[in-house]
DNA sequence: GCCGACATGCTTCCATACAAGATCGGCATT
DNA sequence: AATGCCGATCTTGTATGGAAGCATGTCGGC
């Protein structure tokens, strides 16, 4: 396990208790599969066991732990049938976002987009893979914005860490490369407003997602159902 | 209030207590903006404090309840904003799941969903908007099940709800003629395996959501931010 | 040797008591 | 009269004890 404190920015113990926990889970430090307990956590952080059950509660929400009542709590496996339909309700979003973004095209759009890029780039090169998935992110972010649906984005935020912990395990294996050059097909797409362009780029830049995620069941079976 | 007995059908008091809160919510018998608190809805069902706030916070991370620390917690106020993104997402994910259904045609297809139109005819004929309600929402997760994305349908449903309580609103507003009409001509374009078709009219069938989400919120003003 | 009843130790679930922050009213002071 | 203090009384947050269900391993019967 990680720390055995708990980061003191929170509001109430309970929110902090779901922070850590769910980063543990992210980070893999809690895999899929282990068995927790209330007591159990609630003692490697000197809590009480109340704010620990609503911090189970609410990750039991959000897909993380599986609740099997008078049973035990589990952090739940990785469905590969979840996170092929996550990844549909993605690409069907980030489409529609990619259409109107290239429709409507405004001036400084390519040119934010194409910063981050040489951002990337950066963090590619100097090996921070670890910076380079949040540049990811915020590339994909930025695009929602411009296209005016960046609390769209938030909602789907639960469905998404579903794909974060798969592509944590990912992390030394995707080409960062390939992304970025993908990106910018995408970024050329846009500026040029061709939207059909910016599509088919778009789910080029999905699909490969899917051969990640095959290679990724067969590194580590046991983290899936 | 409605009801003060709980329904004998789930395991625990809490998910019982889930169940009563959130039917009360949609159909706005606890109304937008009413203060609720722990002991209150409590005594109401003659359980102890701790289910109930259980429940709370399972409401509140669907967006239906608001919990201000040490202050009390409200039945939230619908969000436009938050109505109008998340029927951005439905669009984003119909459009794909239409798309889909057309590009690859079965023979039944065309057949089941003719059906649902007939019973939601018949519903429209009795005047039973509430059976109607339900044959649409089937109508929907049909076309999903028919693009092999049914479990997709369920991770947005919690979205959905915040689309269901306007609905709710809309129940003696909305026109089901209208909207029969519009599922006719989806399934024809469907059964002529056009895509394009049956995507610009699914698209005119989600509009309609817009103008019934202004005329709600002209007609009752006090439920929204 | 095999199989089933049962005790034991786990888990989550619920109830209750207390703690601590927030709100609102009365009341003293200015 | 206006204003600021302060306490009664709400609220949610946390702690703890016990109840109920489930898994497991032991022991007795066959």
């Amino acid at each position: 396990m990680a720390a055995a404190a708990l980061e003191n920015t929170k509001e109430t113990i309970a929110m902090r208790v779901v922070d850590a926990l769910r980063d543990d889970i992210i980070t893999m430090a809690l895999k899929p599969g282990d068995v927790i307990s209330e007591s159990d956590i609630a003692g490697r952080y000197g809590v009480s066991r109340q704010p620990v059950r609503e911090a189970f509660i609410r990750l039991a929400q959000q897909g993380l732990l599986l609740i099997r009542p008078k049973r035990a709590t589990v952090v739940k496996k990785i469905s590969p049938l979840g996170v092929r339909q996550s990844r549909f309700i993605r690409e069907s979003i980030e489409v529609e976002i990619i259409r109107r973004v290239a429709g409507q095209p405004s001036d400084d759009a390519a040119d934010v987009l194409t910063k981050l890029i040489a951002d990337q780039e950066a963090a590619s090169d100097a090996g921070d893979s670890r910076r380079f998935h949040t540049l990811d992110e915020l590339f994909h972010r930025t695009l929602a914005r411009l296209a005016g649906v960046e609390y769209a984005w938030q909602l789907i935020d639960d469905h998404k860490m579903q794909l974060d912990r798969v592509r944590y395990l990912t992390l030394g294996v995707s080409s960062t490369q390939r992304a970025i050059a993908e990106h910018k097909q995408i970024v050329e797409a846009v500026a040029r407003a061709d939207a059909a362009a910016a599509e088919t780029a778009m789910r080029a830049h999905l699909a490969r997602a899917e051969l990640l995620l095959n290679q990724t069941i067969s590194d580590f079976p046991d983290y899936f159902e």
